[in-house]
DNA sequence: GCTTGAGCTGGAGTGCACTCCAGCCCGTAA
DNA sequence: TTACGGGCTGGAGTGCACTCCAGCTCAAGC
């Protein structure tokens, strides 16, 4: 697969995916005869995996010290493990955050159309 | 109560506060004899309703819209109101987001737990 | 065989949200 | 009365995560 097709099929600019391989997110893909990138289908499966770390919050410090360990084989399984059991602690946190925001969400729009009424009944009045 | 205080109080460090106050997020508080902030108790409120945009994914831009318009009185309620209704869409996309992530965190680790017991194994037999 | 377009590299630039700094003033304690 | 700590301003600097650019090569179509 070219970079411009994985461009579309992963949602990612051409410039953030070779950016993603300088920084060794991404592994550097075999070459054509012209020296250009020619990535395998696999990628894209761990691109989604890296967007969904990316969403839900991880560094990128992180996610690159993820990929450093996962190029390195089932030697590293442990530590992986230890870092997407901490990362699943923060979106737990991450997640009690956001539903007592949208409960204040709730409160503070039911509040603002309770004062429009008001609004609209003094105007009414007068 | 001085910057400090607020600082102490509020969980912003000082410069943050000065800057807030800079870009319209916080209004400019009354200012004693010798020209130093001293603040309200009821900024504490706003600010720790920043806090929760902020946490929950709003942009600057936005928190300072609000907060102009909130500055501009009742005159602003409905479009008040449309901005917590877009933000708490927003919020409800992120949950979901997360509760996936989460359920994927859960799955890989099992995933890793299987794989580190195989690698036990064999590293046993040997 | 020349034009076009995709891809290449190294490096500079961008936008966001702070964070830090120099050099100043002022009020209180020793 | 002077030393100190806290506060002030305007502006420069930082870290993150891209994003853009100049100037190059190469392959395919007309």
């Amino acid at each position: 697969m070219k970079i411009s097709e994985l461009s579309k099929r992963s949602g990612l600019s051409i410039d953030t995916l070779r950016f993603y391989e300088k920084i060794g997110l991404i592994e550097p893909p075999p070459r054509d005869d012209a020296g250009r990138r020619d990535y395998p289908e696999a990628v894209l499966g761990w691109i989604r995996f890296l967007d969904q770390l990316n969403a839900t919050g991880m560094k990128q410090a992180d996610r690159i010290r993820y990929a450093r360990l996962r190029a390195e084989g089932p030697a590293t399984y442990a530590e992986r493990r230890a870092m997407l059991e901490t990362h699943r602690t923060e979106i737990a946190r991450r997640l009690a955050e956001l539903e007592e925001t949208l409960a204040l969400m709730d409160r503070k729009v039911a509040h603002y159309r309770a004062l429009e009424d008001e609004t609209q009944k003094e105007t009414t009045n007068v």
